[in-house]
DNA sequence: AGCGCCCATGAAAACGTTTACGTTGGCGCC
DNA sequence: GGCGCCAACGTAAACGTTTTCATGGGCGCT
């Protein structure tokens, strides 16, 4: 028994294909009475419209696409949930691409999504308004995340990163942490740049004598480690570290109790990120909290608007708000009693929007 | 500009459609000249086939569908990044469905995908084979992942839970812990069930005259450090406890802290899963090893593998091997100088599969 | 030299929808 | 009572492919 079609639901309810179509979708110009003949017909043959069909005449297919670079981690599954839950509540599809680093690997991503998608949400440190040009017909609309592209031909949707590392290096200073050190992240990545340029601004704002301290690093745990040895092995031992993120900084925390420096006694220590685990290490890791799942469901109802208003809205660049989360390891207000943490929140315009839209 | 279609093609160069269409799929059945100036024409009008108009004729979709609950963490990104890259190493689309619970989200889920996809792969405690008689056309290519549903109609693929289960009960008895308790996780939970069977017959079979000792938990940390507060209020004190799964030892191993109780010295601990907390919690979470991205790859694989051969293979219930993970926790035999881990390896049939496979 | 066969190619049908356009019939209005 | 209009419904075209079938021509074989 292969699968009902409208023209056998056009039969069993005796009316022409056009009627049920009509019946099925806008409902009007039919019948009242036509029309429930022909659902109740539906029903029975457990019609489901063919999907290709309906996308192949309709030029809509229902679907988005998500571009996302290898990813591991809790950053990931957190961004693909709000996309998910985001898209599900818009009634669309996701169709994801995960697992590819190179630029090539992305435009073979980006032409076999070609025609099974009406819009593309993009994830990749990589891709820049070149290869965007190169590889995607410009009516299809687009939301990048995370990407330093500034063309005013694509939306963009970043963490703020910037600002984030401002507001932790500021937290540290305050705390009484005389001066800083950085370790910062991978050479070419959009993040790590922001981050460090972020680190750079606060430095020269609040703590203007101060000199820079900064220690490569590439956002892996090993390579955190290493940075704390580095730090540790300096003439002048900074008295704060700031990793550019959580798992740099965890990497540390190990390199500082094998040498026996105690966090935050001897030295405070914040990260970027908030993943899970910096609230298991000892001491709990103080951190810059980015809300991801927000991020994702941002991301795709911005697409989704996109969609229905095609060229309606100019193109925007905006950023997600953060919160500092203070725990054990900065050294600043360790709340005795309280496992409870203390989190300043900054609200872009954008994360006051997603404040909203997470109450349903 | 519109997107170039095939008779565009078939213009430029000079032909028509149906010997474009052998060109660029077949290549059989027209000259090397004529397919070589096909494909220049394709190549000069960026010419890319319409997935709809392809797939409706064609009958596939070149996609499966991936059915989740709504997960959190570690094991949701790391399957969907087993199956992404083995869907991309077979040329398939992944169209994922994650964030539903109930049974009839998921029910709408599933018809939703209908047309859209060649072939299903389902993770979900709440289905069964009612449901998927009931929803799914039988056609339709399917595999369970981590399913209870024993019925010969459908793929099975499981991580042995039972298995893993029993092996690490019999390594904390053989380490020397005379009695060994349980957290269980979800009452109707298949993972749990599973893994509470293979403790008691564990228990049964290695330490038979011990008593069993189960308290109940739910799979979440908090139910974890209930229960592991409720184990040190007994009367007697287990010397080891197995918690059902990671994030439950995790609690534990908190409310043994705040006690005073020290593990290994005290109480041995141990969990189930490897998530990525148990290396940095202290002491370090001795555990059950699941490699989840080779699960979702697997699954994958077996169900390009029906897409291929229809019918020609009986369904299969097959299970994935695991290794025992041996850290600090349990108070085998820590490794004074290398932070290096133990791991014992349990390889089933598939598992082998998996080393093959991930050779590429 | 003639006959037949095979291979390259083209014409057209088919896939299952949506939708523009015709065709009815009923009804109000003059 | 006839005319026109509108709502309901049907017919058919269109979407962009793949694939079957027909047609032609070139070439080998006797």
């Amino acid at each position: 028994m292969a699968a009902a079609t409208i023209k056998d639901v056009a039969r069993e309810a005796k009316v022409s294909v056009a009627s049920v179509s009509r019946a099925l979708n806008g409902g009007s110009g039919v019948t009242e009475a036509t029309g429930q003949r022909i659902r109740a017909a539906a029903e029975r043959l457990h019609y489901i419209p063919h999907a290709a069909a309906r996308m192949l005449i309709t030029r809509r297919t229902h679907t988005i696409g998500a571009l996302l670079p290898d990813l591991y981690g809790e950053f990931f599954s957190e961004l693909i949930r709000g996309i998910d839950l985001a898209a599900r509540a818009r009634g669309l599809h996701l169709l994801v691409s995960s697992s590819h680093d190179g630029v090539d690997e992305a435009a073979a991503a980006v032409r076999s999504m070609q025609g099974r998608v009406d819009g593309l949400l993009i994830l990749s440190g990589r891709v820049d308004a070149a290869f965007l040009r190169a590889n995607l017909p410009k009516e299809l609309p687009v939301v990048l995340l995370n990407s330093a592209v500034k063309s005013p031909a694509y939306h963009v949707l970043n963490v703020n990163n910037h600002a984030g590392a401002v507001a932790m290096v500021r937290h540290l200073l305050q705390a009484g942490h005389a001066d800083v050190a950085l370790i910062a992240g991978p050479e070419g990545n959009f993040d790590a740049r922001q981050r460090e340029q972020g680190y750079r601004e606060a430095m020269a704002k609040y703590a203007p004598g101060v000199a820079l301290n900064i220690v490569a690093g590439d956002f892996t745990e090993e390579s955190g480690h290493r940075a704390g040895r580095e730090l540790l092995a300096r003439k002048t031992r900074p008295q704060a570290v700031f990793a550019a993120n959580d798992m740099m900084a965890v990497g540390c925390l190990g390199a500082f109790r094998e040498a026996g420096v105690r966090v935050p006694r001897d030295i405070a220590l914040a990260g970027f990120d908030d993943i899970p685990i910096t609230r298991y290490v000892t001491p709990a890791l103080s951190t810059v909290r980015v809300r991801i799942a927000d991020f994702g469901r941002l991301a795709l109802e911005r697409l989704a608007d996109l969609l229905e208003h095609p060229e309606q809205e100019s193109p925007t660049a905006d950023t997600l708000g953060f919160e500092i989360v203070e725990r054990e390891s900065c050294g600043a207000n360790t709340p005795t009693g309280t496992a409870e943490v203390n989190a300043k929140s900054f609200q872009s315009k954008s994360s006051q929007l997603a404040a909203r839209g997470g109450e349903r």
